[in-house]
DNA sequence: AATTTATGTCAACATAGCTGACATATTCGA
DNA sequence: TCGAATATGTCAGCTATGTTGACATAAATT
């Protein structure tokens, strides 16, 4: 082994305190979401590894299913990722029969997505699990708490720009 | 453009009527998660694309500066990846001066990394603004309420094993 | 002295994001 | 009616970050 670079002796200053709240952050609940989704996404995570899909056809299979007919741009706009990366997956959910595309009825340039009934049981199998999680976590809280807890959530979002408003 | 594959006329039942709470699963939390924590993790992604580093960067200079000192091993399982993977985020932080290693006392096989002042200040540049996006969707929550959110999030977490009971 | 442990490293691979460029069908506006 | 804008698809290549497997080395342990 090599173990190249810097060791006690090469005059590389080394802070040994630990940084903490005393730094005015809060690093609890810093720590405690990484944690939180990190658990959260691993299950789904292990479904998906048995059928071949990965993260991203999770979130593309989830939110078909909330909202069946919805377009590829409003999709990308919730993903906030770029078509191209959309593309990938969703064409594979495509052909796999878990997605099917309709062309919109007024605009016929569009393809609204909705789930197959294989598409439908795969976004409730996955969501079975994380729901699970949320409700064993959310016992024993008041329903007081519970509000409170998703009155944090949607604070902890970044509001919709332009989505309606402003004329 | 070709647009092969699935419209209405190819005999692909489709499903209309969107997934929700009906089906026993509480989509609220599961989207409000997602959200929250894509919207969270967005902010020091901007500073890191300044940078040069990305997100796996960023959680090993948070957790080395949270536990100076901590082994590469303690690291590893921290951060729940392989050491191949984290070799390469390391390399690049010991290389540019974020992190130093210091040969463990006691066992010398070990590598103990700490941070460097730089490190800690990227670890703080990069916290303050979760911090204050944190501190933000708190606001207006009492006391006891704050309490019910911190319950919550540490309930969502996998119990650890075998961290150091059993004997 | 042999084995285990802590760490490093090389090589190859997969997923999922990105940019840029270009194609096609449809709609819309002048 | 024609040209521009829009919605979508697609090709090619790049990056970041995870994975496995195999092997090397120094130090500790038995």
């Amino acid at each position: 082994m090599s173990h190249s670079g810097a060791t006690k002796s090469d005059s590389v200053e080394i802070l040994e305190h630990p940084m903490g709240e005393a730094d005015g952050i809060d690093f609890e609940i810093i720590e405690l979401l990484f944690f939180a989704y990190r658990d959260f996404i691993s299950d789904p995570d292990a479904i998906l590894d048995t059928s071949g899909f990965g993260r991203a056809h999770h979130r593309v299979v989830h939110f078909v299913n909330r909202e069946p007919g919805l377009t590829v741009a409003a999709l990308l706009d919730t993903l906030k990722i770029t078509k191209q990366s959309l593309a990938r997956v969703l064409k594979q959910l495509i052909d796999s029969g878990y997605i099917a595309q309709v062309a919109g009825p007024e605009d016929r340039r569009q393809r609204r997505l909705f789930p197959t009934a294989k598409g439908r049981e795969l976004a409730l199998a996955l969501a079975r699990p994380q729901s699970c999680r949320i409700a064993n976590a959310l016992k024993g809280l008041e329903e007081s708490e519970r509000t409170a807890v998703k009155t944090f959530l949607s604070g902890m979002i970044n509001p919709a720009i332009g989505s309606d408003a402003a004329d």
